[in-house]
DNA sequence: AATCAATAGGTGTATATACATATAAAATAA
DNA sequence: TTATTTTATATGTATATACACCTATTGATT
């Protein structure tokens, strides 16, 4: 869909103005499409990030703010989001030894399990959604990282 | 910035996959950018946008669907922004006389005049940040709807 | 060693998202 | 006309964002 339709105005001011809107709603779109998908697991978008982020280092342990460094979304507030992990039993904090202040989280076997079928499920869903070459998504990469060049 | 270093990670499925993630992590920096800038007016993201949408009609007046349909974010929850609005005084509230069910939301002089100060600062801040030129930005938004093709 | 600064994580608050439900009014059907 | 359905908005709840602040611990400075 045209953003012009789905915003519902074709006042934008320059193509680089037009391209940030986009960039927000595409965002809001791919978050819709994958926390709906989500739901059936129970989790949300942002737990599911952190259950990846965890995955990735499995069997290792990462601390708070190194799954906080590799979220998408940098200012998540990463201890609540492993509360609610941790109520449903798929991660479990344990005290660092050699830190004391560093808390350590372990993703648990069903914390394993869930991202396993999630994932899957939205693999499916996304390959049915594909509709951009390998070329094209290099490009769409390429132009995101241009744009953020100003990035600190 | 690449998105390997943004997410301290290179284990990416595909370059689809990748450019999801990207497009993801382009959107929060937007908004985060975005974010900071208005703190000074004491506007967040989304009243921005809803006093940006009303004044994209002004002097006609948006029911509460209207304002919503237009917005980002679709599952924004458009008569909670507008209360925040109302109590700074920068919107009002009235019934609609037509269809008694509507709510009527007009831009006061005070809104408009912090929409023009705020948007003043954002435009300086964001040709400030200008990395692509208009025809990499056509590009950009070309490859965005394809991507969306798939959009109900 | 004692003091001070920096760091890690947790917590409080306002706002927003996402979604369900409630209420009133309007549109439609019987 | 009355009953039913649909629509517009508001409200309730759980989770998340954004950011400030607190506490415990570690590291650095004197």
């Amino acid at each position: 869909m045209k953003l012009e339709n789905a915003l519902l105005t074709n006042k934008f001011s320059s193509e680089a103005q037009k391209a940030t809107l986009n960039i927000l709603y595409t965002a809001w779109w791919l978050k819709s499409i994958t926390s709906k998908e989500l739901k059936d697991f129970d989790l949300t978008h942002e737990q599911y990030n952190v259950l990846r982020i965890l995955k990735g280092k499995y069997p290792d342990q990462l601390c708070v703010k190194d799954i906080a460094r590799r979220m998408i979304e940098k200012s998540s507030n990463v201890p609540r989001i492993i509360d609610r992990l941790e109520i449903k039993k798929l991660v479990k904090r344990t005290v660092s030894e050699s830190d004391k202040r560093e808390t350590l989280i372990t993703i648990t076997q069903s914390g394993l399990s869930i991202l396993e079928s999630s994932t899957s499920k939205l693999n499916k869903v996304h390959a049915s959604l594909q509709t951009i070459t390998q070329k094209e998504a290099e490009q769409l990469n390429y132009l995101l990282e241009k744009l953020r060049a100003t990035e600190v």
